[in-house]
DNA sequence: CTAATACTGAAGTATAGACTTCACTATTGG
DNA sequence: CCAATAGTGAAGTCTATACTTCAGTATTAG
């Protein structure tokens, strides 16, 4: 059963902000709700929303709308296909043999 | 001993960018000169060169010049960082005492 | 020695995307 | 019911940075 939707791509591309890194940061303290994230950040609410967004594509955060508060919790399932990026780069690198036959082949261009 | 120098916050912004992210990909298939790395990206040498001081000042790639040649090769190191971070977000993640006392402590404001 | 190769460096352009403003809706406390 | 709170959406600004051009150096092949 694929476990994820969402892609390393995805994931590597929230992360690149740091803004958006300060708040996967905060909410690995635990769960925030929109003003509270926004408070420390020196943005607009607005601006939060947008980040928050893109966090929620990439898996990295879950949120919930109860009455008027939206509650915002770190989700796990973006560090696990990071991870798994990771393992894929780390072993395709170990089992590399130095290839010269690719070297070669590509000579003649 | 500290292992690396080079913090989660440069790899994760070095990865950031979906031409350094192809890059390292084919970089983990084995080593690969400038030009040879450059060839299939759509951009200009000199282009490919900003990326790769981004991508080696991130510990993720390390390069060598031999003669006019200079050839690349993936480093691990920038990768073992990001697991790191990503095994410190997750600990924290799961330690967390869904923090009720922060909450009413943030209340007067 | 000359030409071609493989980069390097400085300096400018151009665009993605982070951020803002402002007007709006929905909920809740008093 | 009224005001305050909590967030939403559209549309535009503005800046960091990805990318270019061009002119240069060092190395190597013939």
């Amino acid at each position: 059963m694929p476990r994820s939707r969402v892609s390393a791509e995805t994931v590597l591309h929230a992360l690149g902000d740091p803004t958006r890194r300060a708040m996967v940061e905060r909410l690995s303290r635990g769960p925030l709700t929109v003003s509270r994230l926004a408070a420390p950040l020196n943005i607009t609410l607005t601006a939060v929303v947008q980040h928050l967004q893109i966090l929620e594509a990439s898996g990295l955060v879950h949120t919930e709308k109860l009455g008027r508060v939206r509650t915002c919790r770190l989700e796990t399932s973006g560090l696990t296909v990071l991870e798994q990026w990771i393992h894929d780069r780390r072993s395709l690198w170990e089992r590399r043999l130095d290839r010269l036959g690719d070297l070669l082949a590509e000579e003649q261009e």
